[in-house]
DNA sequence: TTGCTCCTCACGTCACGTGAGGTGGC
DNA sequence: TTGCTCCTCACGTCACGTGAGGTGGC
């Protein structure tokens, strides 16, 4: 499973999580509920080590975790049925039928869309909030003008 | 404090949760941490009771809650800020020198602005992701395309 | 009276934070 | 050898979820 070749860029985890904008016991948290590979077969007491690849596949993680706002579990799935495509893309590359690889894609599809309509409700939403915060603080800097002029 | 007109149409705590988008168990942890107020004179074991305003305060905390991603303490602060100008407001409509109406307005924007920062923030990074989205979604339907001219 | 929702503990859970005591690599 | 970061428990915390056992209002 998960047949890695050891990067030849090697960080701790101090290091990794620095990069990623996180501590290291969130590293070890996402490696425990299987967000991040744990690459086995590290003796007991052995210092994890990364590679680059690591580190972008724990910014995503974190950017989606605070961007759409889902639990660790909605997120495993999320990021699991992402790399079952991808795997699926990778082996029936050429073979398999096209009926077979029409499906694939277009479940692919209806994921992307269901995640592009979280996305734009987060952004509809911030943006009515954006709205009033702007006309609050257009009232504040008439008020202060208003101030200003009254000397 | 918070001497509060008793409101003429009365909710329960499930109804107040179900308005507002979340639970009574939430409505009585905001209660107990001080993000509500609790009207105080209530008998032990009596029903709490509240008005449209509660609705509107718990529905405000909850968006800003998921909006911004702040900590309950984070915005128990934000909101406390906000309700002690509103006070400040009423009270020194007219009186008080022109210099102190400066100072509250300006302190008033000061906030405003940090919180439009945040707001920006996230919308960019939003846009980004969706960015990123629309892009696979376009890959994926032009797949699709290719895929049903082959028949 | 029968349901329903409410009440107060109080323990469980998720996503980590924070030491405690010990080991490993420049 | 001296620091530093790392390791593994394991308990603490924040923001609630979830019963347990009981009371209150249409």
């Amino acid at each position: 499973m998960t047949t890695r070749t050891q990067p030849s860029q090697r960080f701790r985890i101090g290091e990794v999580a620095n990069r990623a904008g996180t501590t290291p016991r969130t590293v070890r948290y996402y490696e425990e509920i299987g967000l991040l590979p744990g690459h086995g077969q590290r003796e007991h007491g052995k210092h994890r080590l990364y590679g680059e690849a690591d580190v972008e596949r724990l910014r995503e993680l974190i950017r989606l975790r605070d961007l759409l706002g889902v639990s660790l579990d909605e997120l495993k799935a999320l990021v699991e049925a992402e790399e079952a495509r991808a795997v699926l893309r990778r082996q029936w590359q050429e073979a398999d039928s096209a009926k077979e690889r029409r499906r694939i894609s277009s479940e692919a599809l209806t994921h992307v869309e269901a995640q592009l309509e979280i996305v734009r409700g987060r952004i509809a939403e911030l943006e009515q909030l954006q709205g009033e915060l702007s006309a609050k603080r257009r009232r504040l800097r008439s008020r202060l003008r208003e101030l200003s002029e009254a000397t």
